[in-house]
DNA sequence: CAACTGCAAACTGTAGACAGTTAACACCTG
DNA sequence: CAGGTGTTAACTGTCTACAGTTTGCAGTTG
């Protein structure tokens, strides 16, 4: 017995949209044209507006009267915006993770960084899947939902930004030291060294992605 | 010549629905009735479900399949994981704002500092609305759009747990006097000062909250 | 030839109708 | 009388049709 994740059209219609948006499929600046989508979905205007309407709250579509909705195009001064909320909630994240890890947690989080190093060792650039799934490790540690709720849309919008990223290997190498000395921090039960770290981390991040558009 | 706000009426649903949740009108737990709603306000349900999925994604209600929308009721555990997330926000925008402050920013911020000891001494309390106004000319000094809105939508969530909060007066006074060192703080320029000031701040909000439910 | 006007196609915004699900109540049964 | 069952009313989820706006293009005019 297969259970749909959503019962409802419009929340299947949020998934798939949200992946034709953050693949790019639909490009930044590009409009949705609801007939078009719909029928690509599968479905009729109705739910599917619905999902706009969500997306548009999330920041991953920007509403226009009578011109329908678009992907959204950042600025410099936007990104720098955008890494000001996510180092706001990733530093608290990792202050609360430093006073609320276990073992568990942080055996968790080194696997990770384990992994990481592997694929990155083995000539490969590590998949971006690796570092959603650092954060997101961090995340479960600190066990604030709401905040975790607020970074995941946070992450979502920086992939958006993150198109054509070329991750090259010294930014590579530095990210994997930043997480090893999170991790540390973490581990240590450091909320002030954790918080710091993950600014320094992200500032590197943001400046990297400035560098790169 | 009026402009209208929205031109959609799916747009003027979203904050008339907003303010049928957050005046408690739909109190919490209550569930939203698609035709009632929509006949009161004079639409169809189209526009009026593109509102509920908006105001979903805010956090203002919950979707269940096949029952609708309801308000959400908050548990003390809710309430404690929302304050860490505002927390998180705020003392960012208070760091912000120390840096980047200017001396209208300062002026504005003494202002409401001192219509709401105004309207405390003059033996009434100190409307919430006074409240917002602090926080909403802490986060214009901050000068970080993201972390305003995002701020914007907590403090939405806040209200709804507030419903029947009566301030007392001890609770005021403590306010006040955090208020007032804050903006100390932002006027001299210490982004520490002002984010733990701050932290100070929300942990005894948070506090008079779990003791009034 | 540039700019303006008018028309037509495409698209968004909205309403209303229909299908499927939930839930409550009356009824039956042990 | 308690518990289960069938039926019905209400409500949600979806689709289709229609009205109003925008936009691009052709035609016209200075």
């Amino acid at each position: 017995m297969t259970l749909p994740v959503h019962h409802s059209l419009a929340g299947q219609a949020v998934d798939a949209l949200r992946e034709l948006v953050l693949t790019g499929e639909i490009p930044p600046g590009a409009r949705v044209n609801e007939v078009e989508i719909a029928a690509r979905l599968g479905i009729s205007r109705g739910p599917l507006r619905e999902a706009i309407r969500q997306l548009a709250s999330e920041n991953l579509l920007v509403l226009v009267a009578h011109r329908g909705a678009h992907v959204p195009t950042a600025t410099p001064a936007d990104i720098r915006a955008l890494f000001e909320l996510r180092t706001a909630l990733e530093c608290a994240a990792a202050e609360l993770a430093a006073s609320r890890r276990t073992d568990a947690d942080v055996a968790r989080l080194r696997e990770v960084c384990a992994e990481s190093r592997r694929t990155y060792q083995a000539g490969e650039r590590f998949p971006y899947r690796l570092d959603l799934a650092f954060h997101q490790a961090l995340l479960d540690a600190a066990r604030s939902p709401h905040i975790a709720e607020q970074v995941r849309l946070v992450q979502q919008r920086v992939v958006l930004l993150r198109s054509g990223l070329n991750d090259d290997p010294p930014h590579q190498h530095a990210s994997l030291d930043d997480h090893d000395a999170l991790v540390d921090a973490v581990a240590a039960g450091d909320p002030y060294r954790a918080s710091l770290t993950m600014r320094k981390h992200l500032a590197r991040v943001c400046a990297q992605m400035l560098a790169e558009n």
